[in-house]
DNA sequence: CGCCCACCGTACGTCGGCGTATGGCGTCGG
DNA sequence: CCGACGCCATACGCCGACGTACGGTGGGCG
């Protein structure tokens, strides 16, 4: 609840505040259906007089709500920027900290299954793509030639979502605490040509 | 209006129809939301009156048409327990015929961004379980214990929930023809703990 | 032949959500 | 002190979809 936006600091509510409750509404209806005018201004006790004032209407509120996940997304992998200067050491605290912080937002799991909406299916790519190029980068660091680069961030990202979707739809399977370092070696060690406990 | 001919004789549609053409719609609108009771009923050519004539109610139409889906994914998996006797020929079998199917059918898409809802969610869970029981049995056979087999068939359906994603979502990223087979050699490679061209 | 009933069409009431029109209130500039 | 304007509430019409009531038809059986 943030009304910093604007020289009124009065109980009015911002567009940003908008996009941000209509965040939050996907977050928890899980799809761009649940992005609702009514039900939203009910939930910020508003009305939707107060919405067609900030936005010409739905798709300009999903428009702007996408917007907002798209920067809160980038800035995330620029924050991670700044972990370690070792590529292996970044590597390992994205493969932590990412599949820990996909776990309780379907928002990404629910943008997925709509790749192809004139709005979200843009959106999407581009956060894909610009994540694909920075674990490629990151590949490439460790002194992998492009081609053989561009391959294994395919396949790290593609385990990536895999796992977001089960912790969305099966948590239980996933194994945690020490299991799930474990778990993890296993995987950055795949990715990285050498395996890590061949006999278990 | 016109009689269209049904799949019935005289024009009489069955549950069983109506069903299928629920998952068509589900296929072709990707998500739960499609499955509506009027369009698909304007696309079989018939009305409400056939359909609450076969189902009780809108619920009822969803659950015929999930379990219909689920018992077509569990043929699947068992047709493919035909290929071969070498488990290492079937995970290479399983796999690309596995990628190239989800690639044009985005109803599992649409399904793992539904785990939640009441009827899809269990239908999700005993499918995946079902699939990480046959992979776990599958790596079982090629000598791994119980721990470490059943740690690579999550590897291993990660990595095909995440390139079913990007089929869906990016295809364009996705390698394509002989550098796929590379692709495909090379994910299977470190899963087995070997890895197939160090160099590249 | 005639009746019954499975099957379906039609019409209706309802509900939720979109978009619009318009009035009202508070605050600021003059 | 007043008008103007930014911001919002209220009320309304519309549409698509759900579910119900009921009428109708046609084919098989008595």
């Amino acid at each position: 609840m943030s009304r910093q936006r604007g020289t009124r600091a009065r109980g009015h509510l911002t567009a940003a505040d908008w996009a941000e409750a209509a965040l939050a509404a996907m977050r928890e209806g899980g799809g761009l259906a649940a992005i609702a005018i009514e039900p939203i201004a009910a939930r910020l006790g508003a009305t939707k007089g107060s919405f067609y004032w900030h936005f010409a209407n739905r798709d300009a509120l999903i428009e702007a709500a996408l917007a907002r996940w798209e920067t809160l997304r980038t800035e995330e992998v620029l924050a991670q920027l700044q972990l370690a200067t070792d590529p292996m050491t970044r590597i390992r605290e994205l493969f932590q900290q990412v599949t820990a912080a996909v776990a309780e937002d379907p928002t990404e799991i629910a943008l997925l299954a709509q790749a192809g909406h004139p709005v979200a299916g843009p959106v999407l790519r581009r956060v894909t793509q610009r994540r694909l190029d920075y674990l490629a980068g990151l590949f490439g660091e460790l002194g992998l030639p492009e081609a053989e680069a561009r391959q294994r961030s395919l396949q790290a990202y593609c385990g990536y979502l895999g796992r977001a979707q089960l912790a969305h739809a099966m948590p239980e399977v996933l194994p945690t605490g020490e299991e799930n370092a474990r778990y993890l070696d296993a995987v950055i060690a795949s990715l990285l040509g050498r395996r890590s406990r061949p006999g278990g």
